[in-house]
DNA sequence: TCTCCTCTTGACTGAGTGATCAAGAATAAT
DNA sequence: ATTATTCTTGATCACTCAGTCAAGAGGAGA
């Protein structure tokens, strides 16, 4: 008995079911509709649930938004981490870049979670930001400076660098509905986000090559 | 008498005056905290003006945010409707990436108020994204397209191209609090807003240029 | 089956918010 | 100065919404 468990630790398999199908409803309506936009009504209709019984498990609305974002932070660090200093340049960053597109297109409900986040103020996540996103910044900003030093790629701002591949990716996500207004809705079919992927790339990356 | 008038024309020195204070005031509270973020109440108190009187000049809340984002939209079409086809490529895309830089440096909550609307799926802009925002990037993603033909810059995809400076530049107003934190505020002083210009001009324009 | 604990819900509360209105104050016109 | 119009505001309404509560339904272990 007494085995040690997380803070947080969900004990039965109700609450288990439970909180993932409210993260998920959660997910879909504050990135939609913004924190002040959404309602725990509307989180709950979405779930299947009576009000009362979503906050059962979530005493208050802004918990739910909390536990969302925080799930997003995680897969949003995760492809910078992943960036290698040992590896070629441009087929790193192209790997990058890729992931990034890839999880624009897959899931940009949680891109525009974020986004909206960050457009009000961050007032959730300063610490996220001034803390373990900058951390890795730094870190990664490094090594594309190093890959600039040793004459792999043209010189170039690592750290304005990382923030157009960011824009730039994340626009296929935020802006999905001014992008697929003057694309005539073409993001959507697999041919297309190839297109898109193979001129993001072009236009992030070719600068960067070196004359052979 | 009876003289010709546009449908809102303003007929007093308070209400134009009044008119400016709102828009002013309701820009500031609605690029912080999005539509239903933003109370009547407190866009009234940044005005120093009681709720009712607010409402005396505009009936509803959303015609107060209706004016607002549509005095944004010229604002941002300018810079794009002036994209030269006739001066050269590098030259003329400098400009439009400074200018659009400019505006994100000294409008942001402009920038903002427009990244709301369309982060929320731009329910008050349909019309201006397929109609005239669409028929202006066409326009000029044919003039881009005969750059590349006639060999003055390398081939792009001129509209995901378009899409690049948008984001990017747009992204130093957006996320802005982001951007801060991990520049640890560098970008207030002017030296350094050169410095983000150049940086960005270097990553969006180097892989355009021909070889010589 | 009995019992304890978890889960669910209808009804409710209190704070906040968009909008209205009538009455009074300020301004402009003659 | 008188009058008509525009402007301002306290009081108030109808409604939405986060959160509460008590009572009951359901599940798990003995």
């Amino acid at each position: 008995m007494n085995k040690a468990k997380p803070a947080d630790a969900l004990k039965t398999r109700i609450q288990n079911l439970n909180h993932t199908l409210i993260m998920d409803g959660a997910l879909d309506v504050f990135s939609s509709y913004g924190y002040r936009g959404s309602t725990v009504d509307q989180i709950a209709l979405r779930c299947n649930m009576t009000k009362p019984n979503l906050l059962y498990y979530f005493k208050h609305k802004e918990d739910i938004y909390r536990a969302v974002l925080e799930r997003t932070l995680s897969q949003w660090l995760a492809p910078l981490e992943a960036l290698d200093s040992e590896s070629e340049p441009i087929e790193e960053l192209t790997r990058y870049i890729s992931r990034k597109l890839d999880l624009a297109f897959e899931s940009p409900k949680s891109s525009r979670l974020f986004a909206n986040e960050i457009l009000h103020g961050a007032p959730h996540i300063t610490d996220f930001l001034k803390g373990s996103l900058r951390q890795l910044v730094e870190a990664k900003a490094a090594v594309i400076q190093q890959w600039c030093n040793r004459g792999k790629i043209n010189p170039v701002d690592p750290v304005h660098l990382i923030f157009a591949i960011w824009s730039v990716t994340q626009h296929y996500a935020d802006f999905s509905v001014q992008v697929e207004a003057l694309l005539s809705g073409k993001l959507a079919t697999h041919s297309n986000r190839e297109a898109t992927r193979n001129a993001v790339l072009e236009i992030l990356l070719r600068g960067l090559k070196t004359a052979p």
